[in-house]
DNA sequence: CGCTTCCTGGACTCGTCGGTCCAGAAAATT
DNA sequence: AATTTTCTGGACCGACGAGTCCAGGAAGCG
């Protein structure tokens, strides 16, 4: 019945195996070979814990990716209550993707997964959290008076996380940081100016 | 001695089949006998007219697609010299690619060129020639006085790309503009309100 | 008309890769 | 210890798709 701890441990050995794969330098497109070699699995035990085969597998890391990306700009973006607390998620994100380059493991990733509903939904899932974290973040500020409270969050929310996305777009394309550390800081710069309005 | 026009012609319809099916429901990846078939050509022809084989179909076609995306979005972008013509550009934008939805040929093309300099040279050209016309519509404004001269018409410009950017691949992910409305209201609501600074 | 060059068609090869199958080792359960 | 379940290894298969090759048709050219 079930699932044993030694079964368990190696499923995350192959998710975590295949994740970084596709952090290495040529990711290209991952084969089932390529995760049987650097987990030092066989076929059978890949059917055997993902039935469905490479997609189920390739979504499995793709969740897995998913939760890291958050991760990686903690505690930063679950507490954007202090202008420092906005500046410090800045650095975080600029860093973090400068860091990873040309290599984003969930697009190229994505990339490979079939259109189907289950890669949608956790790309919907990941921005949602995200956009919810930025939202949160500034009504706190606007509950202390520290952003213009007529400012509408959810919106502003939004055209950050769209900045946050395109720039790093740029930055896999191009290599600058650029795009990005402009739609950072004239993004939360924004949100400091509304109260010029008319 | 080179190419009749007869050979021009097949070259192109080449190009231009293959563009359709990128357009179509399901662009999945794009096979050689995908192309012969909508284009009712051979093998032959193929790599005759592209002997690198399929990776220089392919980034012929994706230049082929990275000069439409600008074509669609003028006459506006390229004379960005009043807050109508702005207006109308970020309406273009919304209507482009909320027709489009979830398939973004170039998108869907670049995700099979295996990363060689050829596709990262069309994306980079691609944004280089975007980012100019927005930079050089800011700097238009600036000279008429629509906008404040101080204002870093660069970072502007690039701020202002990353959120279309970010708003398009959100938009591609989730269905909705909401995003890329929001990034391109604020982005060229902030051009307006620059003044208010310190 | 003869000759060269370009264009077209399609049969063929060959590597790759996802997926299947089953035999047997290792644990758990009684 | 017996038996049932879970785990592991790897040989095998079949489909698909890129790229090769060459024979033959059309078009330019003296």
């Amino acid at each position: 019945m079930g699932i044993t701890a030694k079964g368990r441990a190696t499923r995350q050995r192959i998710v975590e195996g295949a994740a970084v794969h596709l952090r290495s330098a040529e990711p290209g497109s991952l084969t089932l070979d390529d995760v049987r070699a650097i987990t030092g699995t066989s076929k059978g035990q890949l059917f055997h814990y993902f039935p469905g085969g490479k997609e189920e597998l390739l979504l499995a890391v793709a969740r897995f990716e998913a939760d890291r990306v958050l991760d990686d700009q903690q505690p930063h973006l679950g507490a954007l209550t202090t202008w420092t607390a906005w500046r410090r998620w800045r650095d975080a994100v600029v860093a973090r993707y400068r860091a990873q380059g040309a290599h984003c493991p969930l697009a190229s990733l994505l990339g490979q997964v079939t259109t189907t509903p289950g890669a949608t939904e956790v790309v919907a899932t990941l921005l949602e959290q995200w956009e919810g974290h930025l939202r949160r973040g500034i009504v706190a500020m606007q509950a202390d008076g520290l952003v213009d409270a007529e400012l509408d969050a959810g919106r502003h929310a939004a055209a950050l996380l769209a900045g946050v996305q395109g720039g790093v777009q740029v930055l896999r394309s191009t290599g600058s940081s650029r795009h990005l550390e402009a739609a950072l800081d004239l993004g939360i710069d924004r949100l400091r100016r509304e109260p010029a309005r008319t």
